[in-house]
DNA sequence: AAAGCGGGGGG
DNA sequence: CCCCCAGCTTT
């Protein structure tokens, strides 16, 4: 299907593009496959600019396949704080461990070696193999689903499993012999900076001339998706609970569990809001039975601030109250008996632990409000001293 | 095949 | 501000 000459004529015009138009980026200073390969992982879902400073972080501190697999989860999960989709970062270290013991630290060159890693999917196999390896696999991405469903005007909706099977074939085909890695990229870039989702530069496009999707005046109404549904809202009482007495400057943290949404990440103890959210008392008492089923007695302050948090799935709105933990005359000599996922922390120790963005926010309003609040006091205090 | 999984950027 | 972007794992 689809004729040579319109195929032959891609190729040849995208390389001639490429070598034009290639980005200098950090992973592309050196064929090391754990540097590809760490690359990859970071740009599933996220953009260029937003991972560049943090694959040049996530190699200082990690070096080497040896250095990841051998550091504690929480540094690789510190280091991937407020890139999301946190399964890749400890995905990447279970595969980084398996590469280690089973291949003797060299990542694998062979489609079912790289394929069965942790985390290596088919889009991920094929920029690996092709990129470091340079062997003749397709990488079919977002950008490459767009930039052929346009060229070669395939209807077909790209988020069915059929149409990326279909677009890995075509997209072998394609590839120059001997260019795999280039060729990949080259149809990559192509889609991130001409072949764009919205309002693509055709007039700059080097394969304008053959494109069939632009001919039929399709261009902004491909590639054919099915809506995504949107993500059901919940409603959620957060505490930011003080520190009083040896705590006093801290607030109260928690680690999530191992599994699931956001797991093992940290974040400030919050709830879900049945019926009405907004009253205060509601908050409170929802708040409060919250943490005495982890033995916490806390006294409900005032909201703090609202803040929002988005999943593909859900919808955190999230209402924050300052709390206090309960003044107990008969406990206030004992040690407090918090469970171990809970830590008391100041600004200062934020630094040791991965946070959501949504809680990196909270907090660092709050610290920002208390430390206002410190230098007013200062202030007040000097100028009563000045009068004296 | 469908659902779960975060966060950023552009128009 | 709303709308869009999207690969892998689990179910």
């Amino acid at each position: 299907m689809y004729s040579l000459e319109q195929k032959q004529y891609f190729s040849a015009e995208l390389m001639s593009w490429y070598k034009r138009h290639k980005r200098d980026l950090p992973w592309r200073r050196s064929r090391n496959p754990y540097h590809i390969w760490v690359s990859e992982i970071m740009l599933q879902q996220t953009r260029v600019d937003t991972v560049i400073p943090y694959f040049e972080r996530f190699m200082d501190k990690f070096p080497t396949i040896e250095a990841l697999a051998e550091a504690p989860e929480e540094e690789v999960l510190k280091a991937w704080e407020g890139l999301g989709y946190y399964s890749r970062a400890r995905n990447l270290q279970t595969a980084v461990r398996e590469v280690q013991e089973r291949y003797g630290g060299t990542v694998p060159d062979t489609k079912e070696d790289v394929f069965s890693l942790k985390g290596v999917g088919p889009y991920t196999a094929g920029a690996i193999l092709s990129i470091a390896y340079n062997k003749p696999e397709p990488a079919v991405d977002g950008n490459v689903m767009r930039v052929l469903s346009r060229y070669f005007l395939i209807e077909e909706d790209i988020m069915k499993g059929s149409t990326r099977v279909l677009m890995e074939k075509l997209a072998k085909e394609l590839i120059p012999e001997g260019e795999a890695g280039d060729f990949n990229q080259a149809l990559m870039e192509l889609g991130a900076l001409v072949c764009t989702p919205k309002s693509p530069h055709c007039l700059t496009c080097p394969v304008m001339a053959h494109c069939a999707g632009r001919a039929a005046g399709m261009e902004d109404s491909l590639p054919i998706k099915k809506k995504a549904k949107p993500p059901r809202p919940e409603s959620r009482y957060t505490a930011l609970v003080e520190g009083t007495g040896e705590h006093t400057g801290k607030v109260l943290i928690r680690q999530r569990p191992a599994e699931g949404l956001l797991a093992r990440m940290w974040e400030l103890p919050h709830t879900l809001a049945t019926g009405a959210a907004g009253d205060p008392a509601a908050a409170h008492e929802a708040l409060a039975s919250h943490l005495a089923a982890d033995g916490l007695g806390i006294d409900s302050l005032h909201l703090l601030m609202q803040a929002e948090h988005v999943f593909s799935h859900i919808r955190w709105d999230m209402q924050v109250y300052v709390c206090r933990p309960e003044p107990s005359p008969l406990l206030s000599e004992l040690p407090e008996l918090l469970p171990s996922h809970y830590r008391w922390i100041s600004r200062e120790e934020m630094e040791q632990y991965a946070f959501p963005n949504v809680f990196l926010r909270i907090l660092n309003t709050y610290f920002k409000g208390t430390f206002q609040l410190k230098e007013k006091e200062r202030r007040s205090l000097h100028s009563r001293q000045s009068v004296l």
